[in-house]
DNA sequence: CGGGGCTCCTGTGCGC
DNA sequence: TGCGCACAGGAGCCCC
């Protein structure tokens, strides 16, 4: 589900929602979705604590947390597939449920119960967060990096956009938007990629997330944002999900293909 | 290093 | 209507 434009989303309604407030209590109703640390000390961590902050890295959403010990502490939420993190009344078909100062709670949906929920004392500390790539919205996220970087690569171009390593944040909807809009075949090796596709490629990721973040992300399915409302850039698919439909384009069919295990379409004559 | 398959889960939609 | 299979915004692991 939820690639950084729907994470940043949520971020931004959270940060309106929930900072300086108590978490008061924690239910845990699926108990397989807290990995660290285990659940008696998970609880213990947060009852008590209050949110100071709320962050974004890729797709994991952090929250800055203050205890009640006065120490600093943070609760990461990865939302994988069907995670959601609704600010709201109780939902008691929610994974896991925080009761808030205000009388009302921070509910964390998941359909397929994938997410995962970690505190711990350092985020940045996280393995995952340490081999994940740059920020495609930050400024040290320079062309001129992106072209070195694609230049050692030899596999595929979409699967490349999907690996979080080499760069932060894209999923498989917006790796099929951005290299449509660049008129880039999925299929094409990265460093096959020259100057021109290579800089369409990079304006275009960026140009794809920050409209996606305007319309508050694409809900199609499970997506909501931090106030369970739904994104509306579904409308405004090219490629994602159209199979057999015309090509904005050329009217050609859009095609799908399975890509590393990940359905992908895309135009076959426009994206060579 | 690349790529395929499998796994963790639950739900929906389609073809027969 | 019922059943089985494919598939779904993710990602780690194993194996060739």
């Amino acid at each position: 589900m939820p690639e950084l434009p729907e994470v940043e989303t949520i971020k931004r309604d959270l940060e309106k929602a929930i900072i300086d407030k108590e978490i008061l209590d924690v239910v845990v109703r699926r108990k397989n979705i807290v990995k660290e640390p285990a659940l008696a000390d998970f609880v213990k961590a947060l009852r008590h604590s209050r949110c100071r902050n709320v962050l974004r890295r890729g797709k994991l959403l952090v929250l800055e947390l203050f205890t009640r010990e006065k120490k600093t502490r943070y609760l990461t939420i990865h939302l994988r597939m069907s995670g959601q993190v609704v600010y709201g009344k109780d939902d008691p078909a929610s994974r896991v449920s925080f009761q808030l100062s205000d009388a009302s709670y921070l509910c964390y949906n998941d359909q397929r119960a994938l997410g995962e929920l970690r505190v711990v004392d350092d985020w940045r500390a996280l393995k995952v967060v340490r081999s994940m790539g740059p920020e495609p919205l930050d400024k040290e996220f320079t062309f001129e990096e992106f072209r070195k970087r694609l230049g050692r690569k030899t596999g595929k171009i979409k699967a490349l956009l999907l690996d979080q390593r080499f760069i932060a944040g894209i999923g498989n909807i917006y790796a099929a938007e951005a290299l449509f809009l660049s008129g880039i075949n999925p299929e094409k090796k990265a460093c096959s990629l020259d100057g021109n596709e290579s800089k369409r490629l990079f304006d275009n990721i960026r140009k794809v997330l920050l409209k996606a973040i305007k319309c508050r992300g694409s809900s199609f399915n499970t997506y909501r944002d931090g106030l369970g409302q739904k994104g509306s850039f579904s409308r405004h698919f090219l490629v994602y999900g159209r199979k057999g439909a015309a090509c904005f384009n050329c009217k050609s069919p859009i095609r799908r293909i399975v890509l590393g295990g990940r359905g992908t379409y895309f135009c076959g004559k426009c994206q060579k």
